[in-house]
DNA sequence: CGCCAAAGTAACACATGTGTAAATAATAAA
DNA sequence: TTTATTATTTACACATGTGTTACTTTGGCG
């Protein structure tokens, strides 16, 4: 019994992720998320105690999902196809990098806040997991000097997905575009 | 006559760049800057009649010296050592894009800021001159096949700045590193 | 010394943000 | 229809930020 809720545990993450994208993590206010979800403050303070508990909550959650997504896939391909799966699914989560780059600027106002910040920066490490793999893959297959620097190659291609899209170009063009130089680089042969 | 200055611009630029690399454009205050340079809010704003005017004046500056810098490259070089030269200045400039990429969110509070946003605009384009100027350059000398969208060269060589040097390579050794990555990829051969 | 001009501060009014407690609204079951 | 339960809102106290005005400090010059 009781009485409807106007907002779902979605619809609150959906604007969240809006919002702190829209604004950046300073701008981030309790009174914007409410205006956007149509509430009042109050009501979602039924649900989190404070800003940064919520804030944390939802990158965990974020990041739950994009670990789940990376970690699918399928490792058995031939490198070059690997690599495009790779690119195809970071794509999907084109807002993770900047979301997560403001996890270490919340404030520790709860020790549940300092706790959430653990699992998430354990969580960052399997997240580039999948990646590692990858460039290993690569490394054993013979289409990366096994001299290279494995955190600088995963900051490299990580970096890749950021690049704007001025050109208009299709999305699937576009990857493929990128795939290309983060293979070969800008040179001609 | 009169009394001895407790800050230079130059003193009020350094602080304004650490404030807003530190805290964003939405967690930047003239109470922090304030504070940052020990004196009280109303000294800053005799200079600035607000915060907004003071940003964008800031951000004019920055991107005056950045255009200056990067036309400086000798284009009479041999390509590689061009985009050597033009990675070298562009890592000076690091926070640049970080800083650039906040000046669309300044509130039009008064024409003057419409304006300087303006001038802010066409600078820069004038800014990525010399780089398409260098990815032409290496069209003509044949490293770059001419087929190649160059705003997505663009965007690809300014992206690398940003990769984290998380494997605390020297920075002569980064530089080199990531000039071999952007003009042959990962790849082995 | 005494004056005056530049530089700086304190204090005010106002706006926006946070988190809480008491009151209200909506729904299902008795 | 009444009641219990859950969701939501209103109103409050407090904190932080902005921009302005009146006042104070400091230093050179006649």
């Amino acid at each position: 019994m009781g009485r409807d809720k106007k907002f779902s545990t979605q619809d609150l993450w959906q604007a969240t992720h809006e919002l702190i994208v829209e604004t950046g993590y300073q701008g981030f206010s309790m009174s914007l998320l409410a205006t956007k979800l149509h509430v009042s403050r109050a009501a979602i303070y039924k649900h989190y105690p404070n800003k940064e508990e919520l804030l944390i909550e939802f990158m965990v959650e974020k990041i739950r999902y994009s670990v789940t997504l990376l970690s699918e896939i399928d490792f058995t391909q031939r490198f070059e196809e690997q690599l495009r799966d790779l690119l195809e699914r970071m794509f999907q989560l084109k807002d993770l990098h900047q979301i997560l780059g403001m996890a270490s600027t919340i404030e520790d106002v709860s020790p549940i806040i300092t706790e959430k910040k653990q699992i998430l920066s354990t969580m960052h490490h399997k997240l580039y997991a999948p990646l590692n793999q990858l460039i290993d893959e690569g490394k054993k297959q013979g289409f990366i000097a096994p001299s290279r620097n494995n955190f600088l190659l995963l900051g490299f291609i990580f970096q890749t997905i950021d690049i704007p899209n001025h050109a208009g170009l299709p999305l699937d063009t576009f990857i493929a575009e990128i795939q290309d130089l983060i293979l070969h680089g800008i040179s001609n042969k």
